[in-house]
RNA sequence: GGCCUCAUCGUCUAAUGGUUAGGACACAUGGUUCUCAACCAUGUAAUAGGGGUUCGAUUCCCCUUGGGGCUACCA
């Protein structure tokens, strides 16, 4: 059985990197018809941020992913954990920790150390001046080596801080065969005795994800590029405890348009913020799986459904890939056109909610859907719709002049806008569609002998006020024959 | 500084020891059209550089260069 995890620290929002990392993590577990599980790595109390966690899973959620087991929401919304490998928080599984690390302190893997934050630092800098790795200098700080064993037992009994490391062998080397990068090869000198304890009690997360990882019977670790140095040092640490490793697939980061790792500085790094800017999920689901994959194939479009069938970590690409808005923007119009009208409507609201003027206007939900079947091709996202329509429940002001067609004359409006309007008027209600709006106008446009641009132009920014719009049968459809009588009867007042 | 890692159009990427190096986004041009969008057609655009191996390399190897990551009692 397939079991994967995302790991997130609840540290206030999904970033987009991590949703990418997340997705695959999911759409791995889903297509070997495994377990997708959500465990919070909260073990760094100062970057804590209290609350962060169900929102973190209500945008996964939004965006499709629904954790088997771990940490998720109940039906209420609320925050729970679920499965038979829990606890799922670790700050709830020190004691385990604690356990663990005394494992490896009593099986000579592990040892104690003392040296303050300073003589650390101070120690590093001396490295560095003579151009050495830095790493823990076993053989020259306070630690249980270098100690009697007189003075290790009385620091011990006393209440001075105290840390467990990692004894990492001298010489030996680390190999691990990943599952995108292919065979890497670390060499013992270059890793450092990790801090597994710290001296909060707390375990880094080294230690933690992999006594957690080994424990809630992870078979396969997903995650990004950056942690792929650090795994050397899980890899040792699995042999210390007799454990078989899982296997790891480092996932190539995803990068800002300046080809560095995606910052918050620059914005634009958290889920929550294409959420808010009007992005559909099934957009950036699509897009984000084909930053670093894509199925060998020259289909673009693929539902969540269609990407667990066809997703494989073995097609996953090594280079990093730059996050592309534009591309995003495309993926968003090609949803915003196939999502069906009914479920757009829904989806839209919460914008329209937001607009200010929306309030003022009476208008009937069934109004607001049919205009916004006219804007959808048009927009890029959410966000833009209540703008884009807005002219059908609040005609915009526009000058004479624009009635004017560019190949046409003032003088020609004067005359053929009334005379449309008196047409327009002799077509019932009952005729009023699209199809015999289009048939019958057309038609009397070539009776009369006119340029179909002089009379559609003008009839359309009567209608719409706008450069700029739809057609004008749509619109008049949306609009009704009252509305559209009216508007033409504002746009003869402005050519007198 | 040390270690790791990556390298095909501007971007996401496909492909193979032998191809006119393909597709998508973006861009440009044309078509359609009352406008914009959409749509259709066409076009511009890439194997980082240098050495090998080979009949032949973009593909395999080495070096250089460039990018990225890690180098915490953060994850």
């Amino acid at each position: 059985m397939i079991r994967t995890r995302f790991a997130p620290s609840p540290t206030g929002y999904v970033h987009i990197g991590n949703l990418r990392t997340t997705l695959f993590e999911y759409l791995f577990a889903k297509k070997n018809k495994g377990v997708f599980i959500i465990r919070v790595e909260d073990t760094d109390q100062e970057r804590l941020v209290p609350g962060a966690m169900e929102g973190m899973l209500k945008t996964l959620q939004w965006v499709g992913i629904i954790p088997d087991e771990g940490v998720t929401l109940d039906s209420a919304g609320n925050v729970t954990q679920k499965g038979d490998f829990g606890p799922y928080i670790q700050s709830e599984r020190l004691p385990i920790y604690k356990k663990y690390a005394e494992e490896l302190l009593n099986n000579g893997s592990a040892y104690y150390a003392f040296d303050t934050t300073e003589e650390l630092s101070a120690m590093r800098e001396r490295q560095q001046a003579r151009k050495l790795p830095t790493k823990y200098d076993r053989e020259h700080m306070r630690n249980q080596y270098t100690l009697s064993a007189d003075e290790v037992k009385n620091i011990l009994a006393s209440d001075a801080p105290r840390v467990v490391r990692l004894k990492v062998p001298a010489s030996e080397e680390v190999v691990f065969d990943d599952i995108v990068h292919g065979k890497t090869v670390f060499d013992c000198k270059e890793i450092d005795d990790q801090v597994l304890l710290k001296s909060d009690g707390f375990p880094t997360y080294h230690l933690a994800v992999v006594v957690d990882d080994h424990l809630m019977e992870i078979t396969h670790v997903i995650r990004g590029d950056d942690w792929i140095s650090s795994t050397p040092k899980h890899l040792l640490l699995y042999k210390a405890f007799g454990w078989m490793p899982p296997l790891h697939a480092h996932l190539p980061l995803v990068i800002g348009g300046d080809k560095l790792k995606l910052s918050k500085r620059k914005g634009d790094v958290s889920t929550e913020s294409y959420r808010a800017k009007g992005y559909l999920p099934e957009a950036l689901v699509n897009f984000l799986a084909f930053l670093g994959w894509n199925p060998g194939t020259e289909k673009e479009l693929y539902s969540m459904e269609e990407l667990i069938k066809d997703f494989s970590l073995e097609k996953v690409s090594k280079a990093g890939a730059i996050f592309n808005v534009e591309k995003l923007d495309w993926y968003n119009k090609e949803y915003l056109k196939c999502i069906p009208l009914s479920e757009l409507a829904i989806r839209a609201r919460q914008w329209f909610e937001q607009a200010e003027w929306f309030e003022k206007l009476t208008m009937n939900n069934e109004q607001i859907t049919n205009a916004i079947a006219l804007e959808r091709e048009r927009v890029t996202t959410l966000a833009e719709l209540p703008a884009a329509i807005k002219f059908i429940f609040e005609l915009p002001d526009y000058s004479k002049e624009l009635l004017v067609w560019r190949k046409g004359t003032l003088e020609e409006v004067k005359k053929i806008l009334p005379e449309l309007k008196n047409y327009l008027d002799t077509i019932s209600i009952q005729e009023w569609n699209k199809a015999l709006l289009e048939q019958k106008i057309g038609g009397w446009i070539k009776q009369k002998n006119y340029s179909t641009g002089n009379v559609l132009w003008p009839l359309r920014v009567a209608l719409s006020g706008q450069q700029n719009s739809p057609g004008p049968y749509e619109i008049a459809v949306v609009l009704g024959k009252d509305d559209t009588l009216n508007r033409l009867a504002i746009a003869l007042q402005k050519l007198v």
